[in-house]
DNA sequence: GCTTTTAGATTATGGCCATCATCTAAAATG
DNA sequence: CATTTTAGATGATGGCCATAATCTAAAAGC
């Protein structure tokens, strides 16, 4: 994680190499394998900002630097890859999660609304720190999946590879979140994740920069009040 | 409400009327106006069930039980109507907590999940029952705007008829919430509505019902927390 | 009753979509 | 090195879209 904005990245220019002759597939398995990992990247992206239907074949193709041509070789359908990207996205969170389970010291440390306070948070506090943030509202491309995507899978059919690899990554938020170094049954984990992903698209919704922030401190007050409160303004 | 399932309605068939000529608008004035009602609200239904974006401009007018000829007739543009049927959806929600706020007394009663006491609910309470009840979860066509549109508001731009209204909608909804009989200050309502919103929505998108079950339940037990507020255990 | 207005049907425009067929040259394989 | 495999570029298919122009007949207005 560390680039926000725009992509690009390492994905090479398809016109234009040597000029010779016209089109020219000259790549090898090993590279080949990375155009797919690129494409799944970059869809996840791309459907998180987006919706998974707004997203075209060709743009999830052009975003990674290939055209169309050779999606078919990589994928069986759209619906394939929108889940396998889907599926990418969840395990990115689930990472971040797990590695703030394990270190509790101080890290790189994040940016969640402003205050800063020398005391360090317990895992969880963190993590509803970074994911109430103005940061992660503003970033959905990099956010929660679960947040990103609700709405889509909801519309796709039960079935739906969409969906059920919607459901396999909640649940395994769900774990994640239960996992974290803190009491709180099951129950309690559902309800508190309810509030977190609301909180959040509302105030992603939300076109008044005030209830959208009210929205997140609202959330982050509510799941914050482990006995006291420290009012920030 | 009252006819939940398919549309059609009273929706004249525009091919075949007489068998005269070819076409045939005959049409009065409040004829017309009815026509347009019925466009929106048709367009508001589907919004919710399939997403903005997913709705066609023929479509909105087949809907309707017209071609989509006279769209431009009725609205500057798609995103037009849109906003206008989001608008609806919104309004005809806020009516239904109105009324639930005034008569105190029983009622033909809705179905929350399991138990029917005879204990007769807060508004609050029948509130929340019905908003987290499955009978919600499986119409999000008759539902809560803000929980089916929260992800197309998000992605729209700024300035954007679908984010104003939407966001319109919420500050209603708010206000609403909160002028129940009960108190429990803006905070508390902004959090309480986050946490219907993300639980209605992930219940929505799980594809296992019985995680599906649950999360409707845990936001229930939490906001159901009677006395005062006492967030977690 | 005659003219003006207008709801709405038909049809056209230009664009983007998912998927498939074809082709090519470089990698993989022997 | 000769052969087979394959990533990926080009291009075509058929379909649906938003928007607009045209046309018609009935309603509205006089």
């Amino acid at each position: 994680m560390g680039e926000w904005e725009h992509h690009q990245g390492t994905a090479r220019t398809p016109p234009q190499d040597d000029e010779g002759s016209a089109d020219m597939p000259r790549v090898s398995r090993a590279e080949a394998e990375r155009h797919r990992q690129d494409v799944i990247d970059h869809t996840a992206r791309l459907i998180r900002e987006k919706g998974s239907e707004q997203v075209s074949v060709p743009q999830a193709m052009a975003a990674a630097g290939l055209t169309h041509g050779g999606f078919y070789r990589h994928f069986s359908s759209k619906d394939d890859l929108v889940a396998q990207a889907l599926t990418a996205a969840f395990a990115e969170r689930r990472e971040a999660m797990d590695a703030l389970a394990d270190q509790r010291a101080g890290s790189p440390a994040g940016d969640s609304a402003g205050d800063s306070a020398g005391e360090q948070r317990t895992p969880r506090a963190e993590f509803l720190a970074r994911y109430l943030s103005a940061l992660h509202r503003d970033h959905p491309g990099q956010g929660c999946a679960a947040a990103a995507l609700a709405a889509d899978a909801a519309r796709a059919e039960p079935g739906a590879p969409l969906r059920t690899a919607f459901t396999a990554g909640l649940r395994d938020l769900v774990d994640g979140f239960q996992q974290l170094p803190d009491p709180a049954g099951r129950e309690a984990a559902l309800a508190d994740l309810s509030t977190m992903v609301g909180a959040l698209m509302l105030a992603r919704a939300s076109d008044d920069p005030g209830l959208s922030a009210e929205l997140l401190a609202a959330a982050r007050h509510r799941l914050t009040a482990t006995g006291e409160d420290a009012p920030p303004a």
